[in-house]
DNA sequence: TATGAATGAGGATTCATTCAT
DNA sequence: TATGAATGAATCCTCATTCAT
């Protein structure tokens, strides 16, 4: 009997974030998205072409939100140290809030999927230009090999921190800036 | 006919090791362990009540080893930051020999079970006492909320940098000294 | 806001024929006849009442479009046996045209459709006719069995000489004559 | 609860013999052959790697059987005409025992499996060499274009007269004897 | 104790059919 | 009347687990 469902894709979006969040992603199957958003499974492929497709569009979303995100702390003006602090807070907010989902960019095998180069290039460029202007105003030089591994550090261990340390936000986010400071 | 299967353990902890290595964590199936190794699926189940059980073993025990050459380390003689690097190189050595094993203390399913609160703890408490000597000879302080995710993302990032950064183990091994210089 | 459609059925019939040519007919679904019809789903269910009717229709059509031109030769002056040779050609040309609807008839699931009955006896009564002149002008005598059996086989083979003889018309249509001079 | 299934591979293959003759080859499914045999899903995909694999050997090994027994008749002494008809008695015989099995080989697909293809060509060599016994008694001479035609059909209208002209045996073979000895 | 055939729930995916719009 | 999104049973296939041998 078919209705019209409105919103799907933003109900598979939720739906799917609660459970990579309960379960973790490699455990969701495409009958439990069906019975946790109440959608028929056949629907569902009316929207993705298949179980990967739907999976990493929701974490590309997700992500591309946070960018979106990350990318307006960036804009604003100010001293560039001290948007590098904003950067890491709003970095741990965005993971905090998304808790599961954030973790599965680290995982190898969604690296392949184009859709996750573009948010790794994109994030790449935020912080670059983060970087840019701290060498500017601070007169530091920063290496090419040494600088893509501390970006994609800071988004591993932040990863970690909300994962790990649960309900020490603070503490967490303190050691953010302080390592920060100390290795930028 | 039964027959006697000798060193059934070490058996099977060698097949998987290669196979994790081969096919990764989660591609792995009792029938190739079983395949892998010679012995009968039913065997495989005497030994281990579940494939959970199996792999994490494998994986803990894996780790074990390694802990067991990071404490060689630790009990040399020597300066203390000289310490710090051999035990950084050594880590990353670990890690990078056991690739696909090294990463999976970084999914979360395994963090819940008791064995790997284990490592954890030994890892740590190796960590620690290599921090404590540097406090000693270089008078520095590490508070302890501090101290205790520097260990863990010293671990965390050497495995990123195994997995990711692969065949550039001079330029992992150096950047992994320099950031613990600044850090720690 | 509805539209209205016209020759639906006509271009529901050039789609299907158009498709099992393409894919073959077990092969063919509902949304492949919507797509190519531009027809909606929904809509060619208020012309068929399942996609069974639906494709034997097509079919049916297929094959008294075919008995027509059939029917044309029989109607035709000539000596009876130059038009039992017109008969074959035309058979294999009306065969070969409609290549995957021909052979649909020879999957027993169509037989028992009541429509096809229709098709068996209309084509029965032409060759029985054709028969009838011969055995006028020639002076012979054909048993019933054995006619029967005789028109239904120039069909069949005729069948399977297009689907599988395929690019060797001039050598099929040869043999086709050839059996039927030694037959008839 | 395993237990050992004695002859599966022969309840398979009689239970899918049944199936194909009720329900035709392409609608019978796996679910179908695991509850007609009683077998587990899973047990037959031990067996065969997968569903055309199952429904493939069990037609290869019904027409093996039948081509032994047509062999059988070749090898005896005997006037070639009447190996001739004693070869069509058994080619009727045998269709005629494995009904629905019988036709499938006339499909398109099947084609293309290479174990048909042994089997159209042991059949072919089987009529070949009962050809050139009636040319060299006869003083006959058989077209390659024409022989391998006329092979082809003798076995396609046999498999036509046992499905469609059911319990008139008497009158198939009779007219399998006439024809060919018009056409050969 | 060791074996591995047997099990069957569960995986992803398809598609004829329905019905609110 | 025409639409096509929604449905869900059914498809093939996998694999951890069991237990008669």
């Amino acid at each position: 009997m078919p209705k019209i469902i409105e919103n799907i894709e933003q109900k598979i979006f939720n739906a799917v974030v609660l459970l990579i969040r309960k379960h973790g992603y490699s455990a969701i199957s495409m009958r439990m998205i069906a019975s946790e958003t109440g959608i028929a499974v056949g629907t569902l492929y009316n929207y993705y072409s298949d179980k990967e497709e739907l999976t990493t569009t929701v974490v590309y979303l997700s992500w591309k939100e946070s960018l979106k995100n990350l990318q307006r702390i960036i804009d604003q003006e100010g001293a560039p140290r001290e948007k590098l602090h904003l950067f890491l807070e709003q970095l741990y907010e965005e993971i905090s809030q998304r808790r599961g989902i954030g973790s599965e960019l680290m995982k190898h095998d969604l690296y392949k999927d184009e859709k996750f180069l573009e948010i790794q290039v994109t994030y790449t460029n935020i912080f670059r230009s983060l970087l840019k202007e701290l060498e500017k105003a601070e007169g530091k030089l920063f290496e090419e090999a040494h600088a893509i591994r501390i970006q994609k550090h800071f988004m591993l261990i932040t990863i970690n921190l909300v994962n790990e340390f649960i309900e020490e936000d603070g503490e967490n986010v303190r050691y953010l800036k302080e390592i920060a400071d100390k290795l930028i």
